[in-house]
DNA sequence: GGGTGTTATGACACCGGTTACCAAAGAAAG
DNA sequence: CTTTCTTTGGTAACCGGTGTCATAACACCC
């Protein structure tokens, strides 16, 4: 293996432009006739160096180009500039976008975004993150629903003086360690839609009880149909897995009954998906015979017949957020903070009056 | 800073258990009564060490758990234990999968995927990579179409001595740095179905003239269809932007026409659903009045009504390939290759005979 | 003007591995 | 029994930054 480096390193002549040697602390040192520790001192904005001296360092840095080794500084300060992201979610879209606003925030930063999917069925997954903790040492981790509600995890991170960020939809901690989501809003915002269309029978597909936002958007929704007088009945609320086919299963069942529901929210877009090829199957158009409202704003909502209306989070925006705050927790930034994300419903067709 | 750190780190013993100092070389080397640079060589497996002293040296590793710091191997070997992934895909289904496959491949490693999602209008991202890679020296770079297709990249890839991994559908590299996907046999396959249930005015619907993939595909579904003595005319050969609209817009054109396809194969699902829409808004039942065939098999084409005939790129397995390929570029593994990525075509049901 | 405190800088060890180079031990050759 | 070559292990320097501590320079105060 060394011996195959070694070949490669000696053949970079006979490639392209030679790497140029790149340019060390030592020789900004010398080059501003300074020690070592003097730039160092002015590279992580030390306050006790003269001014006139951190000019003259900056300068140099400057029209040489220096910038410190990552490396480097991640064996000296006993941490790596990675930030995980440990995360059990089925929805391509979710994680894409939660992806995005990381990278967003650390975008011009020395900190890379490093991957950690895990599978919450697994009795190992907590270890699988430790090993990555021990191991790499991140700077910190970032979690969204559902591995945030997990205690077990977020133990582990203060054992292991980890810095962490839960994104969640109630607050399970410190605000300064938290990106809370208001689902219950969300909800609360489709129920005062349907109801205001008219809506009396409406039924709710959620989904599962080990999820906290399936708690939540319940929780919203009834009290959305309270502002009507509307009380969202037991036997019209159903659980189901947040799966498209568990939607279609709920649904079968909703809408066999000889009371069927004029409208129905499901917790997420996936599920509501379900619910049209269940209509489709009983035979009901949407919206005519059957209102339906999802969660999320998957691509696919706007891109299935009739379009549907659905509760878009702003998740890209919560992930800049959370990885802001990751920063501002390891001093790196005083950026201001943003609590609100509020969600939006998102009226398309798939919502009409009942007849 | 530093202050706040040191703060932290004396709190340490307040929280959970004082996090175990770490086990390191000098311990290693300490207790196995050798010097520093023997266990070096037992971890980096030099041939110069006596099979009695390295079975004693592992076996108190193994004893201690022992693991090498990523972050000082990364000092001293000059690279990081870092594996970009340069990608500009609007699918989020396909980068998902793709980021999968990846890790499937590093699990177990000291590697880490690090994304570095770009944008290939913006003229500055070749530079954008090139800083990562002169930061981070990542051990090397994935790059998926289209991406991969960027012989700029490539070129400063190398003049960088930063091994790479290309994924695309043209040989547009060394074997060893390729990672070959066989669309044209996929679009051929979609070619044979939609002859063998006998459609004759056949359209296709392609991806930007700037993506090869666009070219592969309409070349192997020419094949497929001359195959039955079919050719594709010119006129029912649409270009379009591998987009909902876009699709849309070129199936509004091809519908409207008097002497309209039967069929309609498009460069990719996105596509194929705006055909969906353009076919609906026409009045046209599919498939009764219209044949789609799709291409790339998102999680919509199966929840879509009626559910999309599609061909299937298994992308996961591509992406653990390409994982595979670069750790076999860097020495790590001998891990046999796999070469054959061929698609599959996927009938679903919005294909049937013509009338 | 000497003691005291504060600011600004440098010397040096260290983070946890690696390579370069050298020395010792054992084996083969003369 | 040397000499020479091969194997094996040790020492020191290094990768590019950081922390600790000492010290010089410069006030300020009585």
């Amino acid at each position: 293996m060394s011996d195959k480096k070694r070949t490669r390193q000696a053949n970079a002549a006979g490639g392209g432009d030679a790497p140029a040697a790149r340019v060390t602390i030592n020789d900004i040192a010398r080059m501003a006739e300074v020690s070592k520790k003097t730039v160092s001192r002015v590279l992580n904005d030390h306050p006790l160096v003269k001014e006139e001296t951190r000019k003259r360092v900056k300068a140099i840095m400057e029209e040489h180009g220096y910038l410190p080794d990552p490396q480097a500084r991640a064996l000296a300060f006993r941490r790596s500039f990675l930030i995980g992201l440990a995360y059990d979610n089925p929805s391509p879209q979710y994680v894409v976008n939660m992806q995005r606003g990381i990278l967003d925030a650390l975008e011009g930063t020395d900190y890379q975004l490093v991957l950690q999917p895990v599978d919450r069925q697994d009795p190992e997954y907590v270890n699988k993150i430790r090993r990555f903790v021990e191991r790499h040492r991140p700077t910190g981790l970032i979690m969204p629903p559902s591995v945030s509600e997990d205690e077990a995890v977020a133990q582990m991170l203060r054992d292991h003086n980890c810095e962490f960020i839960r994104i969640a939809s109630v607050d399970l901690d410190e605000p300064a360690r938290l990106v809370r989501t208001h689902d219950a809003d969300g909800a609360a915002q489709a129920a005062r839609h349907l109801a205001g269309l008219g809506h009396k029978r409406i039924a709710h597909i959620h989904g599962p009880r080990s999820f906290r936002s399936a708690h939540e958007r319940l929780f919203g929704f009834r009290q959305g149909l309270a502002e009507f007088g509307l009380e969202l009945s037991a036997d019209l609320t159903v659980e189901a897995g947040y799966t498209f086919d568990s939607g279609v299963r709920a649904a079968d069942n909703l809408l066999s009954r000889p009371d069927r529901p004029t409208a129905i929210f499901t917790g997420n877009d996936e599920m509501a998906i379900g619910v049209y090829t269940s209509a489709r199957n009983a035979g009901l158009r949407v919206p005519e015979d059957l209102s339906i409202v999802g969660f999320d704003d998957t691509p696919m909502a706007a891109r299935i017949a009739p379009p549907l209306t659905t509760v878009r989070l702003p998740i890209r925006e919560m992930g800049q957020e959370a990885a802001r705050g990751l920063l501002r927790l390891v001093g790196e930034s005083g950026n201001k903070r943003n609590d609100s994300f509020q969600p939006e419903i998102v009226v398309r067709q798939s919502t009409a009056k009942p007849v």
